[in-house]
DNA sequence: CGTATGTTTGACCGTCGTCAATTGTAGTGG
DNA sequence: CCACTACAATTGACGACGGTCAAACATACG
């Protein structure tokens, strides 16, 4: 007998309640099920497990059900570049359409449900399906745009502004997802968050310390609560496509 | 009669020396026909020109066949953000598949010469032509891949290694185009290039003088010559992929 | 309970931004 | 052709922001 909390996950894509954000709106029941049958269900994953690694070959791309997911790369000196995070709602691994093969690993950030899509699936779908197609050129053109507002973020903005900015940019995706926008628990680290800003741990933990005693957020280790949304947003210049 | 130097401009995508690069080279003759028939040669631009504005209504994309160009957009602050900078051979404009509308500007840096492709033809190309489709997603996906290298460039280099890797960068991608990889003119000004790279003019001009007083450049105003590509190379660590 | 890892805080210092002045270059019109 | 202007680029002095190094502390895990 299967356990509880298996009993109530979504069996397919009709009753997922994300299916809305990770499939595109316009598709018809007759296709949706064929979509349905082709996407793999995900086995849950605990954290700190890959989902793949760069240099993998590219067959699928990744909708997260629940948990977290980093994506980073090696860069040529041999540290650590984190180049996104992902929530439920979102999907994932776009990078190595390109050359086949995907350009960053990722691995999850804590216990995690994924769902797969795989491409060669999808490549069939799109012939007899058109927005298909160009859903996925949005969810491309999309990821472009979050690459620029982070390459925005990081030429232009201080470092208050692009912790607020990364605050922020969690803030709206978990409200989206109708999650609290207000109180939630970051999934990474303090040198993940470092990392993707280009910060140091040390100034990172710093300025949680400043925000905490400008009241505008009260966070104990992950567990964080904005308080002072408003203040905390005029920070965050460039949230709005990250 | 026209003058000499139109005359030796290619006519069609046939004849263009860059087709290689800007079309899929898998294209059977017949399917070059139809797109040849497709594309607006464009007339010569002048510097400074737009060659679209941001929330213009997405329609094309455009190659360049001579000249140069930079796309950039505006801050929520109301200041300049460059996001590129486009060589003969390269194509621009990916921006706003996913709304319908640029996200960014787009000038010439000088004059230039510029193939519009519009994007409906495109699309119904596409559909007889699945190759195209897929060149088309290797572009994006190659517009990601860049974009993530300057992030890295941004969070992890320091001033010296961020210009060292935009000339070497310049260089790479001027070569080729079989144009000469030591010795070129830099299309764009000192702010530019600290506006890409999260520099201040200042920090440029003072990088671009320490290069010079090391003997790895000689410069002036903008003509360039990389005396010493190796030392060069060596500093800029995140060139590869930019 | 002990170790490893993540986080916080402090002191110090270097890189790069800011402000300011100067020089050089390109474009304009007398 | 040259003055005049506007703009681009260079150079210097100074200071601040954030990185580096180090230590203390908290938390997670076996």
């Amino acid at each position: 007998m299967r356990s509880p909390q298996l009993m109530i996950k979504p069996s397919n894509c009709h009753s997922c309640r994300m299916s809305a954000l990770c499939l595109p709106l316009a598709l018809r029941t007759s296709d949706l099920d064929l979509l349905d049958n082709a996407i793999k269900r995900g086995k849950p994953m605990q954290k700190n497990q890959s989902v793949f690694y760069a240099g993998d070959r590219f067959t699928s791309v990744y909708a997260i059900r629940s948990g977290a997911v980093k994506s980073y790369c090696i860069t040529d000196d041999g540290t650590e570049q984190v180049t996104g995070f992902y929530l439920p709602g979102e999907i994932f691994g776009w990078d190595g359409i390109a050359n086949g093969n995907h350009s960053n690993h990722a691995v999850t950030l804590e216990t995690s449900a994924l769902c797969e899509i795989p491409f060669a699936q999808f490549e069939r779908l799109s012939a007899t399906m058109p927005m298909l197609q160009q859903h996925f050129m949005r969810l491309m053109s999309k990821e472009i745009s979050t690459d620029q507002a982070l390459i925005t973020l990081l030429s232009k903005n201080s470092a208050e502004e692009r912790v607020a900015s990364l605050l922020i940019s969690l803030s709206k995706r978990l409200k989206s997802q109708h999650l609290s926008a207000t109180k939630f628990r970051l999934p990474m680290s303090r040198a993940d968050i470092g990392n993707y800003l280009g910060l140091t741990v040390e100034t990172v933990s710093r300025v949680f310390s400043r925000f905490q005693s400008f009241d505008l957020i009260y966070c104990e280790r992950k567990e964080i609560e904005i308080i002072n949304l408003k203040r905390l947003s005029s920070l965050a210049h460039n949230a709005e496509h990250l």
